[in-house]
DNA sequence: TTATTATTTTAGTCTTACCTAAATTTTTTA
DNA sequence: TAAAAAATTTAGGTAAGACTAAAATAATAA
């Protein structure tokens, strides 16, 4: 069983390399803030147990056993907050912290039998695919809001969870996985966007825009 | 915050306290199942923190203040058993274990949320009192049904948890919370009993009940 | 009331996962 | 392409919480 911190690591490894990008040292070591050096050693451990191949300055890679251990994770972590969600009412933008302890303690009994209360969902309440015990990942397919087209209409598939700033000022202006909105004017000077949902216009930041996902409708 | 090793010396000092007798070193280094020379230092650091008083050969004595958070614990635990029974179909012989890692990451607002779904129950799935957010904890009277006397009827109201065996042994033959029984005939050579749940009579060891508690009806 | 036995404590280690400070190595820039 | 900057690694430490073996202390029995 690899302990709590191996099972941390391999979950940050595997987002940071889904953004595409060498996952370093340096950067492991800021995605968990805790320092370089620490970085190093566990990297060289994780390395000796055949969860990832490292060359230094070009980054980690999972290898098949490290992406099964973190898919693992990230299933426990994205079928709790759907439970967190569903059942106990938590608001979008606390979930994940909460799930945050919880993927590490979640016994695969657990997990199947949330999952079933569930009815077997297949993304979690930001928009996440929620991996299948198999190992696969149904990917989301979309797009920054930031990149939408002037006068296009698109639809909200995911938001970025990291962040429950973020996630509560997506809420307070209406917006939720599947809601349309039209994209009215792309201001140049700041690359913020007037967009409309429902009758209403409103101005949004390219900051936050960046971090909502949708899909051309 | 204690630490979960804390959490568990204090949870389990509280146990053996309420089976009266004193809590020595040795008693407690059984129960935890680790050295005895390992729970010397943690004792040491307990009483340091003034979690509770220690006297060499006498045993520990929780303050108030170990006792609270003793009883934090406790809550935190019976209230995830009645969630994982009452929620998740978990049987009852399965809940202590799973419930053993929960109750130490669960932050207040799920204790509270988990309370509000279950309609704050006042005991769990074994009976035992769920000790209140205020420190109080209602005491069962009952007594083992080992001492139960001849012809008289009884009702189940608690059953010792600890022990997934027992707890499906007792399930298998009909028995549950609130289930009157009729004690009909004590075998004196074993001390084992004779009794009739429903209309069908059996005999129940001696051992199985000691670890059933129930009142006269 | 002394000897035996049981309990407790001390002393010294181990593992995990982190740290800082000081090399070392690679990459980038001038 | 050498100097500067950035990234990485090494070396040495720390804190929890466990361990074993040996020593000390208390309880019990003869």
């Amino acid at each position: 069983m690899p302990s709590i911190s191996v099972e941390d690591y391999l979950k940050h490894i595997y987002y940071l390399g889904e953004k595409g990008g060498a996952v370093t040292t340096s950067l492991l070591a800021a995605e968990l803030k805790i320092a370089a050096a620490s970085v190093t050693d566990m990297v060289k451990k994780l390395s000796g147990q055949k969860y990832l191949r490292h060359s230094p300055y070009r980054g980690v890679q999972l290898t098949e056993k490290g992406r099964r251990s973190a898919l693992k994770i990230i299933r426990k972590h994205r079928l709790w907050e759907m439970f967190l969600s569903e059942v106990l009412h938590f608001r979008w933008d606390e979930i994940h912290e909460e799930a945050e302890k919880f993927e590490h303690i979640m016994s695969e009994k657990m997990e199947d039998k949330i999952d079933e209360v569930l009815g077997f969902p297949r993304v979690d309440p930001h928009g996440d695919p929620i991996p299948a015990k198999d190992g696969t990942v149904k990917t989301i397919v979309a797009f920054p809001l930031s990149n939408a087209e002037e006068g296009t209409t698109v639809r909200v598939l995911r938001v970025n969870d990291a962040n429950p700033e973020l996630l509560q000022y997506v809420s307070s202006i209406g917006l939720s996985l599947n809601k349309k909105l039209g994209i009215k004017q792309r201001i140049k000077f700041d690359n913020s966007l007037v967009i409309k949902i429902g009758s209403k216009e409103m101005t949004i930041s390219s900051l936050a825009a960046e971090n909502i996902f949708v899909e051309s409708v």
